[in-house]
DNA sequence: CAAAATTAAGTGACTTGTCACGGATTTTTT
DNA sequence: AAAAAATCCGTGACAAGTCACTTAATTTTG
């Protein structure tokens, strides 16, 4: 602690240590990707949550509550707390399965398509943005690195404690 | 919506969209790392908060809320908040600046070194098992990604607009 | 087939993160 | 030197995410 180094350097070097830990850059760039999103997505009127709920019942409904949160790699909690708020507001239907009276099934009204179609094309623009910024190889190679880092963090507590 | 394609492949295609989708990749890969840390930090007794402020006033300290801020990439609030839990706690010292009235300088007590010490060598172990994983060109190649990201992020609303 | 185990969904409690705003203090401008 | 602008910090309000627990329904087992 009470060492001979100034602060000012004491601080920079603090600071090449953080940008180098992928551990400290993850929350930050997931939160600043995350703004970004709602920030897009307020233009329609839409939360993150319900933006990824619409467009996920459009492309893969009818569905259970189970099956887009495995979608999503979410826990169901997050879906099964706004889907009232969204049926409310007429976008979603919700039913009870009939062969399996656990499941709800969602489907979206002509609402929640026309809810959907003011977002899209805005979250279009952003992944046409994003791909000019890496390039399909790119793309690739993070999407494995992430696949990596999906069963890294599967590891219990004593599987990293026995590590070396 | 009406295809005739069955439900089962179309929640098979939608899957392989969501998982070759890094802005769907990324909330769940971090709330993954996150909870990770959670739970290796709760052996010491630690949040994930008051670890990187640990480890951040230990290294770079005595320190301004707005360096440590800036240290982290975070909001001043997130440690603001997190600060008078710990110095009740007795881990660090809260004193203000006598040059600069508005800002208060944090700095670690021995209780606080004992409760960074605590938890370091798990944390350690947990950086080790991930250099298992990924080579050191790797952890640079993803850094040089996140740099970019980073920079998209930062792109606002209307720059994404006018995309294409 | 009855009992036990599993699964689906809803809900309370919590953490991590942001933004916006106000009050106090410092710095800059005029 | 006074006025204006900027900066630091605290706090309220919210979004996104998890886990743990409960209840109801279905499946599996004995």
């Amino acid at each position: 602690m009470a060492d001979n180094i100034p602060d000012k350097e004491r601080l920079d070097v603090r600071r090449r240590h953080e940008t180098a830990n992928i551990f400290s850059r993850l929350p930050a760039t997931y939160a600043a990707s995350r703004m970004q999103g709602q920030r897009l997505l307020k233009i329609g009127g839409l939360s993150i949550v319900e933006w990824r709920i619409l467009w996920d019942v459009l492309e893969a409904g009818p569905i259970t509550i189970r099956d887009l949160a495995e979608l999503q790699r979410a826990d169901h909690s997050q879906i099964s707390r706004v889907l009232p708020k969204m049926s409310a507001a007429g976008w979603i239907e919700l039913q009870r399965d009939k062969n399996d009276g656990r499941q709800t099934l969602i489907s979206l009204t002509k609402e929640g398509v026309a809810a959907y179609e003011r977002a899209a094309p805005i979250m279009a623009k952003r992944r046409a943005a994003f791909r000019k910024y890496f390039t399909e190889d790119e793309i690739k190679l993070w999407l494995d690195l992430l696949d990596r880092f999906d069963v890294f963090c599967q590891l219990s507590v004593e599987d990293i404690l026995d590590t070396e």
